[in-house]
RNA sequence: CGCGGGGUAGAGCAGCCUGGUAGCUCGUCGGGCUCAUAACCCGGAGGUCGUUGGUUCAAAUCCAGCCCCCGCAA
């Protein structure tokens, strides 16, 4: 590759930031110009805050636009067609882009997906991954076509998921990915060794963002479950214990033998309800589930920091029930 | 002027409404029991109650300002 593949980068949040840096560092690669949302109002007192993109465009030296509506920005159309972009990338932009926008480029536009395609499309892949105990998950690079994450699928990658991994290791490994599945399928469709593959739609699956209910652990389900949810929605898993709500933040789904020793779960176990604290020991907390017993290390209760399960406790009168 | 929670010993909390001796659990230190212990018993150390000012005979507590931490919403 002699000539420099010219792009323009499209995202917004912080999971963007990493192949934004990576692409500038990369000796063929010319970042033309960076697109993201506009500033918000955002935070405790509403203040103004700018997209991570953004703030790192500007330390890059990157021009940067924030279109409120991409599609009917008639002037920075006109100026993104002027740079003559082989590509433009999206990662997390944030808008939908029109087909007038999507052919500006002359190879076309790819977004990258934090998801094997077409399984779990939508906003919300990675923690919907976790939530629902999979094993596997992924990357997926598509030409982007007008129907969301349904483009014709240009490269993929997947990665393994271990059972403490939360959605935000889990996003800080696929942004670490990201600019070289990126680079390489630019490159495979350039030198013409990559054809993009139609995807299964029948297969497809879809990953919505979280509502407040399911934010809520229901201590009926098992402890196993409930530990790919408290991961998966990491650091906002709630329940209440009395009238304090709190967020559960480090769990394990355990047996009984890990028990602290004297406990006699058996007969505990039939009698008391489910979220009830059965034990304590010097790691943390045991409480029954539905199915098993999880075992809670860290949490944070309504209005104060993080602390661990165990000097939680020691504020406790006796040992009651999450519910 | 978006809404709300919080700042009391090394940690986690109670006390505040209704002003009047600084309390609880854990840890820590010393001692005891024990084959032994993370278990149990006895004892000790450790706090200008976020900060500044006001009211009062008297303020952790009531009033006003300021600083710091956190959640929601977006």
């Amino acid at each position: 590759m002699s000539k420099k593949i010219k792009l323009v980068f499209l995202g917004t949040p912080k999971i963007a930031c990493k192949a934004l840096e990576d692409f500038c560092k990369t000796e063929d690669i010319e970042v033309c110009a960076v697109v993201t949302q506009p500033d918000k109002p955002a935070g405790r007192g509403h203040k103004m805050a700018e997209p991570p993109v953004k703030t790192l465009a500007k330390e890059l030296g990157i021009e940067v636009f924030q279109p409120v509506s991409i599609r009917k920005d008639v002037q920075l159309l006109e100026k993104l067609r002027s740079y003559n972009a082989d590509f433009f990338i999206t990662i997390a932009f944030g808008q939908i882009l029109s087909q007038e926008v999507l052919y500006i480029p002359k190879m076309g536009t790819i977004n990258l997906h934090a998801s094997l395609l077409p399984e779990y499309r939508g906003a919300n892949p990675i923690a919907r991954a976790i939530f629902d105990g999979k094993k596997v998950t992924g990357v997926t690079t598509m030409l982007t076509s007008i129907g969301v994450d349904e483009g014709d699928i240009v490269k993929v990658e997947k990665i393994d998921i271990t059972d403490e991994m939360t959605t935000t290791d889990l996003a800080i490994k696929i942004s670490d990915i990201a600019s070289d599945i990126l680079i390489e399928s630019m490159k495979g469709l350039l030198e013409g060794n990559i054809t993009p593959v139609p995807q299964e739609h029948d297969k497809a699956t879809f990953a919505p963002k979280f509502t407040k209910e399911e934010m809520f652990i229901d201590f009926s389900k098992s402890a196993f479950e409930i530990q790919n949810m408290v991961r998966a929605l990491y650091p906002k898993a709630n329940c209440y214990y009395g009238d304090t709500l709190v967020k559960i933040l480090e769990t394990k789904a355990v047996d009984t033998y890990a028990l602290p020793t004297g406990c006699d779960c058996t007969n505990l176990l039939s009698t008391v309800e489910n979220g009830a604290i059965i034990a304590k020991d010097k790691n943390g907390l045991y409480v029954k589930t539905g199915e098993g017993i999880l075992f809670i290390k860290t949490l944070k209760p309504e209005g104060k920091k993080e602390m661990s399960a165990l000097a939680w406790a020691c504020g406790l009168k006796t040992l009651g029930c999450f519910r």
